[in-house]
DNA sequence: ACTGGTATTGAACGACTGCTCAAGGTAAAA
DNA sequence: TTTTACCTTGAGCAGTCGTTCAATACCAGT
């Protein structure tokens, strides 16, 4: 049997690039063709529709900030430094690698309607996967002695989520200075229990 | 001369509607046409294209977000009450006004590129005057003596403005539950510097 | 009642959408 | 070398997109 010419994990990942800075809508099936140079039939045969392709595009991107995030974790000399390592990386755009400011999950989560069921709580659901992450390294954090072991990791979590949250929709309408960066300081001082 | 049958201001806020919770790609003329009864030579003839129509829906929603924070200004007992009264009026959906949890403007920004330079360039503008809103706001409440004077007010409602962005994409995610009101509470013992 | 000028109508345009499928290509198995 | 089974190709489908415009409806001024 004559297997695949091309690489799928490439065409998946150009084809986040682009679902990520354009959106779903906005993106075409023919943008998509000629950014992975690929006709319609390759790509209806792995992915099966263009949300198909959507979600496998979701799945990499988690996928690539689980890793990015599991890097930060294991460099940084705490939990809650890696933590902040982990923000500053996503709020101030790495070279090359982030077509967009916004997190795509976030993006998807505001773009789609009630209607694009099945894609909406998907992204949901790995927005829930993020901030349940957070939470085990905050309890970690605690552990360690950096965090007041009397406050609940879920609300941390959450309250860490909606910093995050807010510090990439704001990069995105008004750019990533420096102040953004003492702005992270404060919410981790705040999350310290310092201030 | 024959004046127009249908009333501009209540078609614009019908517009508002359906590009606020179906954004700017997926809203087609058609669903506009449908929404506002009426055939597409009155709307080109009024609005001139279909951006020109979504700039108009901006302009209102930015109006009538103007109105809601000088009402809550108005009603409250102190210029820091009534900043945290429109902050949660934003965030827990206010019934039938609505349709959609996160803010139109960051909807815009997220959702445009750059290629829709007018339109993207406008929104960003809108929630800059947000934010100079909020700066004169927090001064007043450094006058009257409810925010330590030697903060930036500049810096506060950069501060503010992230926590409404991440707020309100957080309840769009995951929903508004009464443990978000809670969160207002801190992030406004954050600004009063108390915590 | 008639006229002049504006507003509304809705069919239609070319371009684009997501997607299909018969035809042709390619490499492993026989 | 021939067969077999998958893969890729790209023209093309039916439908929708934003937009236009000649025809029609309307009403103020005479």
């Amino acid at each position: 049997m004559a297997s695949a010419k091309y690489d799928r994990d490439e065409v998946i990942s150009k084809a986040t690039a682009l679902f990520w800075s354009r959106g779903f809508h906005a993106t075409s099936m023919r943008n998509l063709q000629q950014a992975v140079d690929l006709r319609p039939g390759s790509i209806y045969a792995s992915f099966g529709s263009k949300e198909g392709l959507f979600k496998a595009a979701l799945q990499h991107y988690t996928d690539a900030n689980r890793a990015r995030f599991e890097d930060c974790m294991a460099a940084a000399p705490s939990a809650l430094e890696g933590l902040k390592q982990f923000v500053r990386d996503s709020v101030i755009a790495r070279q090359g690698s982030a077509p967009n400011e916004i997190c795509m999950l976030v993006k998807t989560v505001a773009e789609l309607t009630e209607e694009d069921g099945e894609l909406l709580s998907f992204a949901r659901q790995k927005l829930a996967d993020v901030e349940t992450a957070f939470a085990a390294i905050l309890k970690q954090a605690q552990a360690q002695g950096e965090v007041d072991p009397a406050r609940d990791p879920a609300r941390m979590a959450r309250y860490l989520q909606i910093q995050l949250m807010g510090l990439r929709a704001y990069a995105r309408a008004n750019g990533a200075d420096d102040e953004l960066l003492k702005l992270i300081e404060d919410a981790f001082s705040y999350l310290k229990g310092d201030v």
